[in-house]
DNA sequence: ATCCTCCCCTAC
DNA sequence: TAAGGTAGGGGAGGAT
């Protein structure tokens, strides 16, 4: 039927068996299928060739641990290496980097590479992270499919759908032994161990070990005793990347519609190829793998991935198998439903408590049924894959919704020294993968294995054992790839899990709700949010008259709006429905600053030394003898915000000292009754919400002098460099007496009075100084800013987290922590003072933050008088099994 | 209904 | 001795 394949591939001689006859299910085993292989293709000419074929660490700094050296190191031991002969280069890379000093040389006590190690060594994070290298390999190629020249002869016929599914045969075992002729036929797996007693996992076995029983994760010691002679082999993961590389290659060559499943398995849809049988397109393809490879691929052909792909498994090894549309009921009527693919071991088992054993006695249950009991998208599955219906498409691999990184094994710690080691790297990790992806993520996850109390040390050596998952989850308003935030988030979120560090057996890190790098400082900047009044009222009418706000986000921030930001006049900070028109000049790239003559030297010279060399540098080093000649004048100047000279009127009566001063300050906001107070974050969101007082002077003294002493000292360490504050001290220093010489404005806002707990003052003393330094700095700034509407954004794209559970305190220092951050990186000088401040002082209330977990003991009845024992919702336990 | 969050399950 | 990761699908249950 089949003479030649068009192109390179004239010796491809398979043919007859290809057709669809024989019942349509065909099987083509390997001595009908290979060709006449010349004997040195297997074994010549896919030599590694040097080191840089296996550099696939700089594709992407996601694959930190599969550098060259340790990729395909193969280890000391040398009974490990038995079945292969020693002078042969594939040793080439060995290296023995083991110290077999320690007692557990294995484990997080001992190596402080732990987590680097782990994974240039583990298998699995070695499969697992392959899919992003791909991604990133074949970005261009596999950006959507073009359908052009898919099309070829697409005008003549419409094509029943044709589907491909390509497996490579034992791949990690084929690729070690491709070029070990005399290993071939005997039984081989791939593991770190050749311990007859050892609980390494079988990675892959050939088929061969295959007869003796021998699977993938089996513990090589089961395997040793069903195969003792089984030969074991070391894994070469530098090798398995080549190899796919080129198995992938291949796969885009012959077909533009392909989906990459792992590193040795793809669907085609092959629909619309040029080569009109699919028979023989699977056959040259897999002629050209192991032509290329030397390693032998096995391929399903059917109309839907579902029977392609079991029908892989039929043709296994190095064959082929077709399942025709009229044989799929009979393939699937005696077919363990375990076979299916999504139906593992949990579903397989409970199938099985109903007898249902077969895809057949599977279709007799009704799909109503099915679904009632295993949900509706799983019973429609089961359903359809029973009958072998499945309606997914082949597509191209979509983008990635969450990175980790976790370590299940060798985790043994013995203090918080070792955990906090732990954490550092495995943040490092992430952010590594996350700028590795170029992408930013809001939603972190800390994961712990917690070895159940009745649980002793694992069978599996330096294994997890028997152990409860638990996990604590935090969302920040700014996403960030920064090693620092991870490692402040990561501490913050250690902190709220009350365990035993010697009880950890594993730990990871995921992060979710990623968001592009390339448009993040589009979206999210704090220069984002100052916007133009226009499209401001655009927005807050947007804000006010939908209920979903999520779907505001994709439409924020016309271009032109930016490099329109920066005022010299400022609006009011704190005013929700101001209709201001703000004067508009400059732009992130054109800071401005200030004249020199703006500058209040007083607080200039209260900065640290290396501040003020790096104003100084902004001007140009005029600076310096700007400050001196003030100091010789010995004249402040007295530009004062507060003195409202040279504001206009209409500035004047927005700005909040004025509305204070003149008692229009809207100081009776409440924050629900005594009975059900409603907490400030969760409050819904108003103009109340941005009505606080507008600076830390506002601060009832009574309450401040109820802050713990090292607060206030904190407090006072930051006031002589903040201006407003500059009256403050006394009080504080001096709680006894009356506030002669106080600030400008004491607040009787009833937030600050009353004598309630002390941690909800400092609570409120966070997020109310917070606020009111942030419409400030805002009004210093220059820029028309309207904090209500950045609240709003805050608070309606869901960035600051509302439930219960979480503690607010943290949330409102870390989400301020990040505002200020991205305003830093506006590198907006005008305010450089006041943003000093802002991070000295933020930086202290976020290390108390931290210390949540610790001062858990004292908050905690709280936080449940509070909110029942609900609280720590956030903690989620559940079980795992061994 | 539709969303979100916190899990478990699955595959390689 | 030994490297039990990774990410998506989806169910349960609560909020809206
Ligand atoms: N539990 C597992 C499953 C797989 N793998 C690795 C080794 C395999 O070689 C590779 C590909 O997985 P496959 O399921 O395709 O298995 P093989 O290719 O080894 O065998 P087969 O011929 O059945 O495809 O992934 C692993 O390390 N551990
Ligand atoms: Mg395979
Ligand atoms: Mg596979």
């Amino acid at each position: 039927m089949v003479a030649n394949c068009p192109e390179q591939c004239d010796s491809t001689e398979q043919v007859d068996q290809c057709s669809p006859e024989f019942d349509g299910l065909l099987h083509v085993g390997p001595t009908e299928m290979i060709l006449e292989m010349p004997a040195c293709s297997v074994g010549s000419h896919c030599e590694p060739k040097g080191a840089e074929l296996y550099d696939i660490s700089r594709l992407d700094r996601i694959n930190t641990g599969f550098e060259p050296k340790s990729s395909s190191s193969c280890q000391a031991s040398a009974s490990v290496c038995s079945g292969i002969p020693d002078d042969h280069n594939f040793k080439e890379s060995s290296s023995s980097r083991i110290s077999l000093a320690s007692n557990q040389p294995h484990s997080t006590l001992v190596d402080p590479d732990f987590v680097e190690n782990y994974f240039k060594n583990s298998r699995l994070h070695f499969i697992g992270t392959w899919r992003n290298r791909y991604r990133k390999r074949f970005h261009s190629s596999s950006d959507g499919f073009r359908d052009k020249s898919s099309c070829l002869n697409a005008s003549a016929v419409v094509h029943k759908t044709a589907i491909i599914h390509v497996d490579m045969d034992c791949f990690f075992v084929a690729v070690v032994i491709k070029n070990h002729p005399e290993l071939q036929d005997k039984p081989v797996a791939v593991c770190h161990s050749d311990s007859p007693r050892g609980t390494a996992e079988i990675s892959s076995a050939n088929y061969p070990a295959r007869d003796y029983g021998i699977k993938a994760g089996m513990f090589v010691k089961d395997a040793k005793a069903r195969c003792p002679h089984l030969v074991i082999v070391h894994y070469d993961f530098g090798a398995y990347e080549k190899v796919a590389d080129q198995f992938y290659d291949i796969l885009h060559k012959h077909c533009n519609k392909v989906q990459a499943v792992s590193c040795d398995e793809a669907f085609l849809d092959v629909t619309n190829s040029r080569v009109e049988d699919p028979q023989l397109l699977a056959s040259v393809i897999r002629k050209e793998i192991l032509d290329t490879t030397g390693c032998t691929a096995s391929a399903g052909i059917a109309e839907n991935m579902l029977m392609a792909r079991l029908a892989t498994k039929t043709a296994k090894p190095d064959g082929q198998c077709y399942i025709s549309p009229e044989k799929v009921n009979d393939y699937l009527c005696e077919l363990p439903v375990r076979v299916l693919p999504g139906i593992g071991h949990v579903l397989a088992e409970k199938l099985k408590k109903r007898q249902i054993e077969t895809c057949g006695r599977l279709r007799v249950i009704s799909k109503e049924s099915l679904q009632k009991e295993f949900g509706v998208k799983t019973g429609d599955m089961l359903w359809n894959y029973s009958r072998g219906i499945d309606n997914r498409h082949v597509g191209v691999i979509k983008e990635s919704k969450s990175i980790g990184a976790e370590v299940n094994w060798g985790v043994r710690f013995r203090n918080t020294n070792d955990t906090q080691r732990f954490l550092t790297n495995l943040c490092k990790e992430v952010s590594l993968r996350l700028q590795g992806c170029g992408v930013l993520g809001r939603s972190f996850t800390l994961k712990i294995k917690k070895r159940r109390s009745d649980a002793g040390e694992p069978i599996k050596y330096m294994g997890h054992g028997d152990c409860e998952n638990l996990s604590h989850s935090i969302t920040i308003p700014m996403a960030t790839d920064e090693l620092d935030v991870l490692q402040r988030i990561t501490t913050k979120l250690f902190g709220y899990f009350q365990i035993d560090v010697e009880d950890i057996r594993g730990m990871g890190l995921q992060v979710s709700k990623l968001e592009n790098t390339d448009n993040v400082h589009q979206r999210n900047s704090i220069l984002s949010w100052l916007v133009s009044t226009s499209t401001k009222d655009r927005e807050q009418e947007k804000f006010t008259n939908h209920t979903k706000h999520n779907d505001i986000v994709g439409e924020l921030n016309c271009e032109g709006d930016r490099g329109q930001l920066c005022s010299n006049h400022a609006g009011p900070s704190v005013r929700s429905d101001a209709g201001l028109s703000a004067g508009v000049s400059g732009s992130r790239q054109g800071v401005i600053l200030p004249p020199l003559h703006d500058l209040d030297v007083g607080v200039i010279v209260s900065l640290p030394p290396d501040v003020i060399a790096e104003i100084n540098d902004m001007y140009g080093g005029e600076l310096t003898s700007f400050i001196s000649k003030y100091k010789s004048d010995m004249n402040m100047p007295a530009m004062s915000v507060d003195s409202f000279e040279g504001v206009t009127a209409e500035e004047k009566e927005c700005h909040p000292s004025y509305l204070v001063q003149s008692n229009k300050f809207p100081f009776d906001i409440k924050y629900g009754d005594e009975e059900t107070p409603i907490r400030p974050f969760s409050a819904p969101v108003s103009e109340n919400i941005a009505v606080m007082p507008s600076s830390l002077s506002q601060v009832d003294h009574s309450v401040l002098q109820q802050l713990p002493q090292d607060l206030r000292e904190d407090i006072l360490e930051f006031l002589p460099a903040h201006r407003r504050l500059e009256s403050v001290p006394d009080a504080l220093l001096n709680p006894s007496e009356n506030q002669t010489g106080s600030p400008q404005f004491v607040s009787t806002n009833e937030l600050w009075v009353g004598n309630p707990p002390l941690w909800v003052d400092k609570f409120k003393l966070s997020c109310c100084g917070m606020l009111n330094l942030f419409a400030e700095m805002y009004y210093r700034s220059g820029h028309t800013c309207h904090l209500s509407s950045i609240l709003q954004r805050l608070f309606c794209e869901q960035r600051v987290p509302l439930d219960v559970g979480t503690n607010e305190w943290d949330d409102a220092v870390s989400c301020l922590c990040e505002l200020v951050k991205q305003y830093l990186e506006l590198k907006i000088q005008t305010d450089i003072e006041e943003v000093y401040v802002c991070i000295r002082l933020l930086r202290r209330l976020n290390e108390r933050s931290k210390l949540f977990g610790l001062v858990c003991d004292s908050i905690l009845p709280h936080l449940q008088a509070s909110f029942g024992e609900n609280y720590g919702g956030t903690l989620n336990v559940s079980s795992v099994k061994d």
